[in-house]
DNA sequence: ATAGGGTTAG
């Protein structure tokens, strides 16, 4: 064929260039440009030809050039502009392409509805609700609302602007929805964290009869781990193989992602292994889910292989590395992903800065956090709440406080995170009414409480010796119609046993049942203890019965409570059923048995476990070990034993321990070894409220009033003050209440109203304790 | 026109 002969017309270059640009062949393409000015102004000076090869350097992202052909252009045509203004969208250029958009309409050229949905990419990108609303109602009029290319797009603006109610609306709107239509629908869902909706979407349009593509399935199944929604999830895995959609990067990271988040990072690593292509973002999922199964080591060992593949760490890679550091409270470990950020500038990055602060907080380094703290630029909401935070948990309220007013002065405006900081730092640091007054002011802000907020404060007050306030705010969060956590639960149960409120931790039993709550481990251990410390054992037993698969801390709240009521024989039973189910007991399960031992004054048996414990399982006793030990001696007379013992120990006795025979002394009475551990005992503690009442005690055994004024005295001087509070133990067949409190205190005078309702019979034994506490005894 | 990963509160 005679190739040179052949009349080649400009439009055979257009062609070619279209060759080029569908290929992305920028080299060929520059070269076809080449021959088309060599071909002379015939050729390259035509609407058409211009007007190609600014679309074909546009879409070759050649941003320069592109733009020096566009500016040149003496008839900028709808084709042209539409080319300008996606290569800006496509550079994260939004401003640019939407002032193109503008521009474009000045200069007369209508957009079509080729240019419109980069119009709403760039509103979109730039959250720009208002300009996307003006694009939307220009589209419509133009007529090209029935475009599904137009319509997905509005889908898309109206979901990255977060308005999903329009979003919807247009969707709905859309007579032939393809798969893109959807996917669009889907991810808009997803992203504005409507997790139900998408998979509901998803069903949907299977229903439709709508194939689905690694798109939809990637975007179904980010649903899907974010809901933890494992049956789906697999199902979205099984659509990806069953359809034959193939194993890319994207597809198989989202696969990867739910796996982790649902804990089967088995799964997650098998797939891993199937993946031809992976990138930063693959191996990054399989390093946090690692992390996050808690498996540290392996995390680093995948740290390894990835640089091993040519790949460098991202920022990602390090905020994964550094929270695991923080979570391990390994410092070292986290003071070299702090040095590898450093070196390759990526502690400029907010969500890594943030780990930063967070890890040195959690290796008890505030310093340090408050260094990098100082360092970062751009403070976002995260950053100031993980500094509010670390001060919060240690308990510096006025630095929590400060952080907070400070982030406000620079523009930050706290959220519930901020809020619920400011709260536990106050309850950290034991200032109740300032916690209590910071939670009304939040309450009349505009930020809602949320449940954390609640657990927090029900928390904190339990913790802080508040039990009724406790209570009383477990109920206005029913009242708020917040649905209690495990938690809160837990929380307001403690302080139920606190002060002995048995109809309040009634009532919550039954709340939790009526609302089907599912009664966890955390839960039904609570309710042991509250029923034990109410002094309901039958109860506290029942609920331990029903529960089938018994956790050590089920057995140790039972073993706990039996010892309250000092059946020290059905403790000891328990632990010998604790052996035969083959549950290794720790150091609480110990203090548990010696304690009830140390109620019956069971000598033999409490020591033999002693010996027990220590020798045959090894275990290290703790100071509360030796105390209850030293205590079953002291009441039992022993104090020879018991004082061989204090001698035997590896450190220095402490306060309890010295208490335990100061009361001993009390019993007997002995007053002259009582005086002498008197003497080293303030030593020791001289701030601890117990070790006074203790010295009162005794003293007022043996009669010495006097005695009790001075401790009295100095106690007052020193600013300590009582809790109000009840606690009670069995001894034989008599039940000992302390009350701790003036009896016509509402709080004290409810704790009477408790034991009444249970029947029990009171009268006063005739002496009244320091601090007009009464002991009464019931029989 | 649509898709994947990391940080903070009990």
């Amino acid at each position: 064929m005679e190739l040179k002969n052949l009349q080649v017309g400009p439009e055979i270059y257009g062609e070619l260039l279209q060759g080029c640009l569908n290929e992305r062949a920028l080299f060929t393409g520059q070269q076809v440009h080449a021959r088309i000015v060599k071909n002379g102004d015939c050729f390259s000076r035509n609407e058409y030809m211009e007007t190609k090869l600014v679309i074909f350097y546009s879409k070759c992202d050649v941003s320069e050039v592109g733009n020096r052909l566009f500016r040149r252009l003496r008839v900028q045509n709808a084709f042209s502009w539409a080319a300008i203004i996606g290569l800006h969208c496509r550079m994260g250029y939004s401003e640019e392409a939407l002032l193109g958009f503008l521009e474009m309409q000045e200069s007369g050229v209508l957009p079509d509805n080729f240019v419109a949905p980069n119009a709403l990419k760039a509103c979109g990108a730039l959250r720009w609700i208002g300009v996307g609303k003006g694009v939307h109602g220009y589209v419509v009029k133009m007529g090209f609302g029935g475009c599904v290319f137009v319509a997905s797009s509005l889908v898309d603006m109206y979901g990255k602007c977060g308005v999903l109610e329009d979003a919807r609306k247009v969707f709905d709107a859309i007579l032939d929805r393809n798969v893109v239509a959807w996917n669009t629908m889907i991810v808009s869902y997803v992203q504005n964290g409507i997790s139900e909706a998408a998979i509901d979407m998803f069903y949907n349009m299977r229903v439709e009869g709508i194939e689905p593509t690694r798109v939809t399935v990637s975007s179904f199944l980010s649903a899907s781990a974010n809901m933890g929604a494992l049956q789906e999830g697999k199902q979205g895995h099984a659509i990806a193989v069953v359809g034959g959609l193939g194993l890319d990067k994207i597809l198989g990271s989202s696969i990867i992602n739910f796996y982790s988040k649902v804990g089967l990072i088995h799964d997650a690593e098998l797939v891993f292994g199937r993946i031809p292509e992976k990138d930063v973002v693959t191996w990054n999922l399989l390093i946090s889910g690692h992390i996050e199964f808690g498996q540290v080591d392996k995390a680093l060992t995948m740290c390894q292989l990835m640089t091993l593949d040519n790949l460098r760490f991202d920022s990602v890679t390090l905020a994964s590395l550094l929270s695991a550091s923080a979570d391990t409270s390994d410092i070292n470990l986290g003071k070299e992903g702090h040095g590898y950020c450093i070196r390759n500038n990526l502690e400029s990055d907010v969500v890594v800065a943030s780990s930063i602060v967070d890890m040195y907080a959690k290796c008890e380094r505030i310093d340090y956090a408050r260094q990098v703290f100082n360092s970062t630029i751009n403070k976002d909401i995260v950053l100031w709440n993980t500094m509010l935070a670390a001060n919060a948990e240690i308990g510096e309220s006025r630095e929590a406080l400060k952080l907070f007013y400070q982030m406000q002065l620079e523009s930050v405006l706290p959220n519930v995170i901020s809020w619920n900081s400011v709260i536990l730092g106050f309850l950290r640091n034991g200032l109740v009414n300032e916690a209590k007054d910071m939670f009304l002011q939040m309450r009349s802000s505009d930020i809602e409480p949320n449940v954390i907020t609640w657990t927090t404060l029900i928390s904190g007050l339990a913790h802080n010796a508040c039990a009724y306030e406790a209570i009383s705010v477990f109920a206005q969060m029913q009242e708020a119609g917040i649905k209690p956590n495990t938690l809160s639960i837990v929380s307001a149960l403690s302080a139920c046993s606190d002060v002995a409120a048995l109809h309040y931790g009634r009532a919550i039993h039954g709340y939790a049942t009526r609302h089907d709550i599912l009664l966890s481990v955390h839960i039904t251990t609570s309710l042991v203890d509250m029923y034990a410390k109410c002094g309901i054992i039958d109860q506290a037993k029942w609920v331990f019965d029903m529960i089938l698969n018994k956790t050590l801390p089920l057995y140790n709240a039972m073993i706990c409570a039996y010892a309250l009521h000092g059946q020290a024989l059905e403790a000891l039973e328990l632990f010998k059923q604790l052996e035969v189910e083959g549950i290794e007991p720790d150091n609480i399960t110990l203090t548990g048995l010696l304690s009830a031992c140390c109620h019956a004054k069971l000598v033999n048996e409490g020591l033999e476990l002693f010996n027990h414990m220590v020798s045959k399982l090894h275990m290290k006793p703790t100071m509360e070990h030796y105390s209850c030990v030293i205590n079953l001696l002291s009441r039992c007379g022993d104090f020879d034993e018991a004082i061989r013992l204090i001698l035997t120990m590896a450190c220095k006795p402490d306060a309890h321990i010295l208490g335990s025979l100061l009361a001993a002394c009390r019993d007997f009475p002995e007053i002259e070894l009582g005086d002498f551990l008197s003497e080293h005992l303030l030593k020791l503690e001289p701030d601890n409220p117990g070790n006074y009442v203790a010295l009162s005690n005794a003293h007022a055994a043996s009669g010495r009033w006097d005695e009790v004024s001075y401790v009295r005295d100095l106690m007052k001087q020193k600013g300590l003050r009582k809790v109000p509070g009840c606690s009670w133990v069995q001894i034989g067949g008599e039940l000992h209440v302390f009350v701790a409190g003036d009896k016509s205190h509402p709080k004290i005078g409810d704790i009477y109203t408790t034991l009444a309702l249970l029947g029990t019979e009171m009268h006063f034994t005739g002496y009244e304790l320091m601090f007009g506490d009464s002991e009464i005894l019931f029989s």
